[in-house]
This record gives structure tokens, C-alpha cells and sequence, in this order.
DNA sequence: CCACAAAGCGGACTGTAGTCCTATTGCTGG
DNA sequence: CCAGCAATAGGACTACAGTCCGCTTTGTGG
């Protein structure tokens, strides 16, 4: 990454936000994180959000889009710490190290924030069709890819080999991969795949 | 594939189709696909299809579960033929040539499949959570896969790569690169990651 | 040919995501 | 402090997937 900023939604928002604005994305997220941890993700409608943060239904998806941006904004925080370790953090994860080396520690790390969040990363990818490829971040974990890729294998088609590596690390592929045969074996293919690929 | 039959939806049920049920199967698809064609995929609601058919909901849903029964109803043949192909046909798509070989062929036949119906599949696969991987389809493909990984890469975790592979020849995934790159940089950033795994 | 059980039918009903439009609220310059 | 206005709030409204259950059709055994 030859980055300059963490790319994400924006904790503060453009210009300046209203007093009962941020009043209320505070009341939804607050909401949200509860009713998410005691009934679970799936079970949790946007509806029963809006009723627990005592906003409307307008409020809740002026400010967030769908249920994407919603889990997008909880699980800001988590991600841009993953980002700034990319960027600027303790190599291999940060700069500093082989490529190849770099690409295995984003896969280990990655993949353990995915675990650790995996039915909002699930809900952020699958709200609605294409969602996982609009968010900010993905274009982040792309782009980290694609240079890592193109610097270990060059003359290599980068863009399109770091999709589909990034592909394997989509929340409902790693999920259901993860549950049919345990976080280990999946973190050792995916080390596999990389390894095959990054050095040839 | 030590393979005895094609997997997927029955074309003729267990034991024996009602006349009715038999008459409105066919009104349904024919309906559908008249729809889908006319309209495309996104555009075309359940409701819609039910109506164009002019029979209940109810039916339309217990016959085919969801929509993504209904799309798998649809790509049934064409499926079908993959299969056959893959289980009998000419090498080095079907029996006979070298694993890598096989693997190659696969993804490419594959991949001329899922251009040729994007937004069917792509519908089979999102319809609801995890559908992709409940697809009858899916298990076929997947077990194809692992088995020539694991004579192309003796010692591999072979069940969870062949995930893996198949994660970056997923509807939604393979769509957006093509959307992106075009078909041709696809296919081949596909071959360079089989190459990679099978040919160590 | 008839009666009757089971398979199938259909559309009213529910719950949810997401939209829209009007009333309200908070900020700013005078 | 106040007036004006743009941003925000809220909830009624739409459209859609998927369920449920009383009614109808079909095949079968007598």
C-alpha cells in the first residue's frame, strides 16, 4: 500500500454533524451492538433497531443505506485497527517484510478478524447483491493484495489474482468452510493457496 | 469422480407426478424463462412468475422451495450436460488426462457455463444465505475438484482447497471480474491459480 | 362407476427491507 | 434574540419473499 489514509466510513462526517444527528447514530449503534449480542445477527430486523434506539425507520437508513452500512459503521472500529496495522504497524503484517511474507500475515490476520466477527462481516458482504465489492474496505484488502501480488510474482495479472484470492475470504465461503472443517485446516489452505502463488 | 450418477434436482420425482402438478411445473418453467428473458433475472418477482403461469404462490413455492430452486430448475439441463461431460466425455475435460490437465479443462468449461448464465446462477447461488453451498450442484463440483487436487498435490488438504477454488468461481465473484477486467483476464488469472497449486 | 384418502392447489396473511413525503429541529447571520 | 432555511426526523407506505390452511383435483381399490 503506498496509502495515505485509512479508508472506511467516515467517523466524523464531512462537513459537521447536528447535535440530535450524531445524538441518534449514537442511540442506533448503541442499539444495534445490544440487540445483535443478545438474539444474534440473523434474528435482529432493522424494524426492531429502530424501535430499541427510539428513532424512526427513516432516520435509521438515511444515515446508514441498508443493513450493510450498518454493520460497516460497528465494525469500523475493528477494521481500521487492522488497517493502520497494514499501513504503518510492525512487519510482516506492516510494511517492511518480503512480499510473500506480507501476504501470509494479512491472510492469518484477516482471517482472524473475520472469525472474530463473522456473522456482521457476513451481514456487511450479503445485504444485498454486490455489497461485499462496494464497501471501502474491500477496495483496501484489494489493493494491499494486488501490489503484495504484483511485487512477488511479477508480469502476473495482480488486480484479478488478488480477487480471487480474495474471494476465498469472503465471510460466507470462510464460514461455511471454517464450520465444515475448523479454523485450522482453513487457515493452512488459504496459507497453501498463498504460497503457491507468491512463490513460484 | 468415481462417479455413478449425476447429481442435482430429480427431473422425474421419487415415485410418480399428478397430472396437475406435472401440467403446472411446465407452466411455471416455460413462465419463468419467458419472464427472465423478457425482463431479466433482478427485474422478475415471484409474484410475477406465479401470475404469468397463472397458478398460486403456494405452488410455485412448494414445488420449488425458494428461488433459488427455481433457478437451479432452470439451469437443470445445462448443468446436466457439465456433469455428463465431466463424468464421461472426452478428456481432458472428462477421465483420462493428467489431473492438472482435468483441473484446467474444468475451470474453463466452468466458467463458459456460468458466462452463459450469470444472473441464473447468481441467483441460484444469493437467493438466500448459503444456498450456494446447499445446491446439490455445488457438492458435485466440489468433489470433482478435491479429487484431482488431491492426485495433482499428494499431501494437500485437498476438501478445503477445492473450497477455496471454487470461492473465486462463485457467481457474484466471477461477475464482478468480468465486469471489471473482462472475460479473457478471468479465465486466464483462474488457470495461473490452478497452474499454481496443481503443477507444485 | 363411485367413494374416498392423499396429493396438490391457491391466495390471503405475515414479516421485512427499503422509500417517500411532511413536520420538526438545530444552526446561522443579522 | 429572532427569522429563515436547510438538514433531519419519523412513520405510513410499497413491494417482495415465504408460510399456512381450507378447498379441489387426482388416482385407486372395491
Amino acid at each position: 500500500m503506498d496509502g495515505r489514509e485509512v479508508i472506511g466510513p467516515q467517523p466524523g462526517p464531512p462537513k459537521r454533524e447536528r447535535a440530535d444527528a450524531a445524538r441518534n447514530r449514537e442511540k442506533v449503534l448503541k442499539a444495534a451492538a445490544r440487540l445483535f449480542r443478545d438474539k444474534g445477527v440473523d434474528a435482529v430486523s432493522m424494524d426492531a433497531i429502530a424501535a430499541e434506539a427510539g428513532v424512526g425507520k427513516g432516520t435509521l437508513f438515511r444515515r446508514f443505506g441498508d443493513k450493510s452500512g450498518l454493520a460497516v459503521a460497528l465494525l469500523d472500529s475493528r477494521e481500521s485497527e487492522l488497517q493502520a496495522a497494514i499501513l504503518s504497524g510492525p512487519p510482516p503484517l506492516g510494511p517492511g517484510a518480503p512480499a510473500p511474507d506480507r501476504l501470509a500475515a494479512f491472510a492469518e490476520a484477516y482471517l482472524g478478524y473475520l472469525f472474530d466477527h463473522l456473522d456482521l462481516v457476513r451481514m456487511s458482504e450479503t445485504a444485498s447483491p454486490g455489497a461485499r465489492y462496494r464497501i471501502g474496505a474491500y477496495r483496501f484488502w484489494h489493493r494491499h493484495v494486488a501490489i503484495l501480488l504484483a511485487e512477488a510474482r511479477p508480469g502476473a495479472d495482480a488486480d484479478v489474482l488478488a480477487h480471487v484470492l480474495l474471494a476465498a475470504l469472503a465471510a460466507e465461503a470462510a464460514g461455511v468452510m471454517r464450520e465444515e472443517y475448523g479454523e485450522a485446516r482453513v487457515r493452512a489452505a488459504v496459507a497453501t493457496v498463498i504460497d503457491a502463488l507468491a512463490r513460484p
